[in-house]
DNA sequence: CAACGGACCTGCCTGC
DNA sequence: TGCAGGCAGGTCCGTT
């Protein structure tokens, strides 16, 4: 479920009912995800949330003190949580039954509440009480993928001596950020690039079409989950908005919507990749 | 450095 | 119907 656009869609859901909300308790039911939840986040409570924000994959949430005098409006950290392969957040109020897999829950004094939610358990809920920024998780990835700072001559210059499949390459979070599975096959098709070629064998026009690509399909499918946002809290499972949309991710064997041949899928990196052999080369 | 495989988990689907 | 096997949208880490 989560690629970039989820994690987007999930931070604006949750942001309206959190953001400036005061926190009452933190409980941490299953603290066994990728890495152990600290215990440190149930000493959240009483603070108050700030900012809902994002970066890559991962969703931030600034709480700050309210206690007494002095550390008033002090920060006390912000939460890194990752959604994983199977991971989700969802507002509910604090008498809604808990489902299986319902990991950590952040209640609020007026009734809402955020659980979160991880069949798999390959996400992770941290606490940094520092710049967040540093924190060795966020501090060495490569640009946002809408950003400026990511374009074609980004994508050629640090590509010139990588054998590495482009496909692979552009799913390097040091390189850009946000890039999934989907997205990838998805913006290699439309770029014309088989998945499996060298890196540096995509030229400069090349990445200059396949960065404007990533921007175009990721940001379709940001505004795309933002329809959906009104009943974002009460929806199970995926939403399935973007599927229609889909030129070659999960077709394998079916007709290539450009020039009907095949599409195939091979295994790259250990990721199903899917690609057209005539419309990309 | 770069490349690669393994690791972390449960659920769901397929085929015998 | 049961069960083994394979597969899943992420990404860090250790080894070569």
């Amino acid at each position: 479920m989560p690629e970039l656009p989820e994690v987007e869609t999930t931070c604006r859901g949750i942001e309206p009912h959190i953001t400036g909300n005061d926190l009452q308790s933190v409980s941490v039911l299953q603290p066994s995800l990728r890495w152990p939840v600290p215990d440190s986040i149930e000493k959240l409570a009483g603070c108050r949330v700030g900012r809902v924000w994002r970066r890559a994959k991962y969703i931030l949430i600034d709480v700050n003190r309210l206690t007494s005098n002095r550390s008033k409006g002090a920060p006390a950290g912000t939460l890194i949580i990752h959604l994983g392969m199977s991971g989700s957040l969802r507002i509910c109020s604090n008498n809604t039954e808990l489902r299986k897999h319902d990991h950590a829950e952040f209640r609020f004094h007026n009734g809402v509440c955020l659980r979160y939610h991880d069949p798999r358990r390959f996400g992770c809920i941290l606490l940094s009480e520092q710049d967040v920024s540093e924190h060795a998780l966020l501090s060495k990835l490569g640009p946002e993928p809408l950003s400026e700072a990511f374009d074609g001559k980004h994508l050629h210059r640090l590509s010139r001596k990588r054998k590495t499949p482009i496909k692979n390459f552009i799913m390097d979070s040091h390189i850009v950020v946000g890039v999934g599975n989907i997205y990838a096959s998805e913006s290699l098709f439309s770029a014309g690039i088989r998945p499996g070629r060298s890196a540096s064998r995509v030229n400069a026009a090349q990445c200059d079409a396949l960065a404007a690509h990533i921007k175009r399909i990721l940001g379709n499918a940001i505004e795309m989950g933002g329809t959906t946002l009104r009943d974002f809290v009460n929806s199970e499972g995926s939403p399935g908005y973007f599927s229609q949309q889909l030129q070659v991710y999960g077709r394998s064997g079916e007709a290539c919507r450009e020039c009907g041949d095949g599409i195939k899928n091979k295994v790259i990196g250990q990721r199903s990749s899917f690609y057209c052999p005539t419309c990309q080369s």
